[in-house]
DNA sequence: TTGTATGCGTTATCAA
DNA sequence: TTGATAACGCATACAA
């Protein structure tokens, strides 16, 4: 069944005994057309089910209503919940998402810009690889006419749109909340100093435990590589300080979970002996009988929403063009 | 800086004083093109920054090598491990992955296949927005030419091409382990009724029970529709009936989440008073001091993977264009 | 109000 | 081994 080629407005045309061109004018509503003809036009489209070819219409018009999106991981909740408030937006704009995730390999993520530049997106909506070098992106960034729109994981340079949370605004009500609950021995279990996250987060500890006149030990910052054991050996590193720390920043909730399970094991209490507070606020917390003491939410959706606002806001009425857009999202402490 | 056209075959032609379709054949590397010519093109082409326009050619192949997924919800665990199996698929096989998430609303899901089907996509994978009814997908199916692979929640009728997962083998396996542990009055908290999913689960409960030899009392099986106050309803019936059952099966482990917070806040001990076991196997429970028994894995990833190998087969080789293709994976109870 | 002609960038057919 | 020409489906500038 089946198998006839699809209808096109030569077709029409030709049953109608009009031009073509009238069929495409009539079938856009121009507003030169009569209404007649208007009328015929579409019924007989409707009525031999013709249906545009848009890759001919990408085509002509240079333009595809198709936005790429590059993301380190969709399976993370941050990112799922990200893409979902980008999809929404892309609805509204009659735009499509093309996807793709680089894993946080940097070649990964340049493949995936190449494709999206062959499918001539029409623009590109991008949280960074954690792998990724900022000067790395320069080149491409210089050589890509297509607007690109950074989020979450930005580039440290100027001159690119970027929305972005700004970390210290929570890391200083993290630090604030455990030294009112009369903490002074507070580390931080950090990402992998590379990482400009991390460096955020080093920085914005710093500075809040200055703030609260507590005296910068660096034997209470250690750093993971965010994997399983990087951070069982970082939480070890932690446990066996001779002056054991009674409150712990960590890089993110997923770390979390790995330091208070290896802290368990070696007996200690959470919330008793040592209270913890990490980036992400991930809803599972709500389900735990014990949940750590709080979380520093960072609002994916928000970031990913504002991300996507600004790059069709560029796209279709190229605002923007002259100075990049650089949005900042305070991070909040959700106690628990 | 920049805002130069992209660089066309024509332009590559003219400075090399040779015809745009031998620039063509030698970037093609066609054999009846010199090795000399080809190099000066190529070397030319390089220069001149040229990438071959990707709308042109999807034009004129009628082929967009691009697929379209279509989920209920990326920030699912479920659909966010499938989308990225697909994903990496799709890269193998260079193709490029569009994305739409019904929400699973059955006229977001209209809408999304309508897009693709605007966009050319060469093949649609999807699986099915819980509120969408077998028939609505009889018309878009029999109108479409696009090939379509459903995949986790598949329509029940034949000639559809399908990959899901075959919910009796883990209740089964889950009726066994409570029965074995000396259980006898076993609950079902199911989903909505309308759901293939409820009514498969619902199904194969009576199978498992039946095969253990317990007589089948309709009271001990409630539906919930999924939202956290549904839950605790159908919770609440559980555990207000005279001959509380001290074992139960869920619908899945989101709906356990609310289950067993609902259970604790009547002061029923999990794990002792009662047992879960649900459907879906999401990471999180190793994280839990007091995980529930058991849970059913669906395998989100394999399930995506085959269906995408189908698609893409079918695609590019042309194969399974008699047969429909229908593969089913047992689901695996895993214990805590 | 409608028709004619042209071109978007590429590839394929046919001819040289 | 290469070149000229047409064609994919549509939109639009220009003519009528």
């Amino acid at each position: 069944m089946a198998g006839n080629k699809p209808t096109t407005i030569k077709e029409i045309a030709r049953k109608l005994k009009i031009s073509p061109s009238t069929v495409s004018r009539a079938l856009n509503d121009h507003p030169s057309i009569g209404l007649v003809t208007t009328m015929r036009v579409k019924k007989m489209a409707e009525e031999m089910a013709y249906e545009p070819n848009q890759t001919a219409i990408f085509f002509k018009q240079r333009k595809t209503f198709t936005i790429g999106v590059i993301l380190p991981k969709l399976s993370e909740p941050f990112f799922s919940e990200a893409i979902s408030a980008i999809e929404n937006v892309a609805e509204e704009r009659k735009y499509t998402v093309l996807l793709g995730q680089s894993l946080d390999d940097e070649n990964r993520e340049l493949n995936i810009i190449q494709t999206f530049k062959k499918h001539r997106v029409d623009g590109i909506l991008i949280s960074m690889s954690k792998n990724t070098g900022d000067t790395d992106f320069l080149d491409i960034l210089a050589k890509t006419e297509i607007p690109i729109v950074f989020f979450d994981c930005v580039p440290d340079m100027p001159n690119v749109h970027k929305v972005y949370s700004d970390l210290a605004s929570g890391m200083i009500e993290a630090i604030d909340a455990f030294v009112d609950r009369g903490h002074q021995k507070i580390a931080l279990i950090n990402g992998p100093e590379s990482l400009l996250a991390s460096k955020e987060r080093a920085e914005a500890f710093k500075v809040a435990m200055d703030k609260n006149g507590i005296e910068y030990d660096a034997s209470y910052v250690v750093n993971t590589d965010l994997t399983e054991a990087g951070n069982e050996e970082a939480m070890e590193k932690i446990c066996t300080l001779v002056d054991r720390p009674s409150a712990l920043i960590s890089f993110n909730d997923f770390v979390t979970l790995d330091l208070i399970r290896y802290a368990k094991q070696r007996g200690i209490i959470l919330n008793q002996d040592m209270f913890f507070i990490s980036y992400a606020n991930y809803p599972l917390w709500k389900y735990m009988d014990n949940p750590p003491m709080g979380s520093i939410e960072q609002y994916p959706e928000k970031q990913a929403h504002k991300a996507a606002e600004i790059l069709f806001d560029i796209i279709d009425k190229k605002e923007y063009t002259d100075t990049a857009q650089e949005v900042v999202y305070p991070s909040k402490l959700v106690l628990k």
